[in-house]
DNA sequence: CCCCAGTCCTGCGGGC
DNA sequence: TGCCCGCAGGACTGGG
């Protein structure tokens, strides 16, 4: 989603605005009026990541922070339906000074190119920060480092601390950022944890392994462009389906062979957490 | 510190 | 075919 948005960099916002959804808003902080007055007029900066949010950076150091949730989307160009069209940030198509002054002021109607945000299940949350806000609010306390960034030492530090199962402790964003209920059965696969074992009672290799599957596996479904399910949701910013779906070793997979061990167990699904986690009992070992 | 159930929503696929 | 139920890429809250 980042990377789809990241050469809108130096547009002016313009406008945001809710869309004309029949549904019931998602959740917008302060306010849309507030977001809008705040942003209009200023540039957008950069386009960061942050754990599994996108954050738009303007000029002044404001942060608009999209969480996309489970079934949100960061996109341009057209949504998948009008109906769960929730937020338009609308920015100048001309980089103002430059090619803007020669072609971009046609009378009455500036063209404009829009950064959407799209949500089925309206779960996402917009919210604007200060400079100083996101600092203390996001980056001291509710999310830890970037699961992409980290050191092993940290990542073994903070995550090793948990006495709950590890696949448990690997969805706390406050531990480690950017690591969901998927990718966190996928890594532990690859690293041939058993997902049940406490994060506290992993030994050295096993750490070893699970730094290494973390990155392997997020670098390598970032690269594919994430994981588009049965459902068909999630898409990149030019409303595109992912490819890594088809590299799931067990999401997703219960009762079917497992690939590592070419069927000797099938891979199972359990609850942990109220979540689902699939593992492949005969792969994963305690030890 | 940890666990669990419930909550915010909508859409879908499976089972009957 | 149609309807009901359970489940879903997430995060937060309150109670034990």
């Amino acid at each position: 989603m980042r990377r789809g948005i990241a050469h809108l960099v130096g547009r002016e916002f313009v406008a945001v605005r809710r869309t004309p959804s029949p549904r019931k808003p998602i959740l917008v902080r302060p306010g849309i009026a507030a977001i809008h007055r705040r942003l209009k007029g200023r540039t957008l900066a950069a386009v960061e990541r942050l754990g599994k949010r996108v954050v738009l950076r303007a000029d002044n150091g404001d942060r608009l922070v999209i969480e996309p949730r489970m079934t949100g989307l960061v996109l341009i160009g057209q949504p998948p339906t009008r109906e769960h069209l929730r937020l338009q940030i609308e920015l100048a198509a001309f980089r103002s000074g430059r090619e803007g002054a020669a072609t971009g002021s046609r009378m009455g109607s500036d063209p404009v190119d829009c950064i959407l945000f799209w949500d089925s299940r309206g779960l996402g949350v917009v919210t604007l920060l200060s400079a100083d806000e996101y600092e203390q609010k996001l980056l001291r306390g509710k999310i830890g480092p970037d699961a992409i960034e980290i050191a092993a030492d940290d990542f073994c530090a903070r995550v090793g601390k948990s006495r709950t199962p590890v696949k448990v402790a690997l969805l706390d964003q406050a531990r480690v950022a950017g690591i969901g209920n998927l990718y966190a059965s996928e890594m532990l696969h690859v690293a041939r944890i058993d997902p049940r074992l406490p994060a506290s009672r992993l030994s050295p290799a096993q750490w070893q392994r699970l730094y290494r599957a973390m990155r392997d596996v997020l670098n390598a479904a970032i690269r594919f462009e994430g994981s588009t399910l049965a459902d068909g949701t999630y898409r990149n910013a030019l409303n595109e389906p992912g490819g890594y779906q088809n590299h799931h070793r067990v999401y997703d997979r219960a009762g079917k062979a497992c690939r590592r061990c070419r069927g000797q167990s099938a891979i199972v699904r359990i609850v942990q957490a109220q979540r689902s986690t699939f593992w492949c009992p005969c792969c994963q070992k305690k030890r």
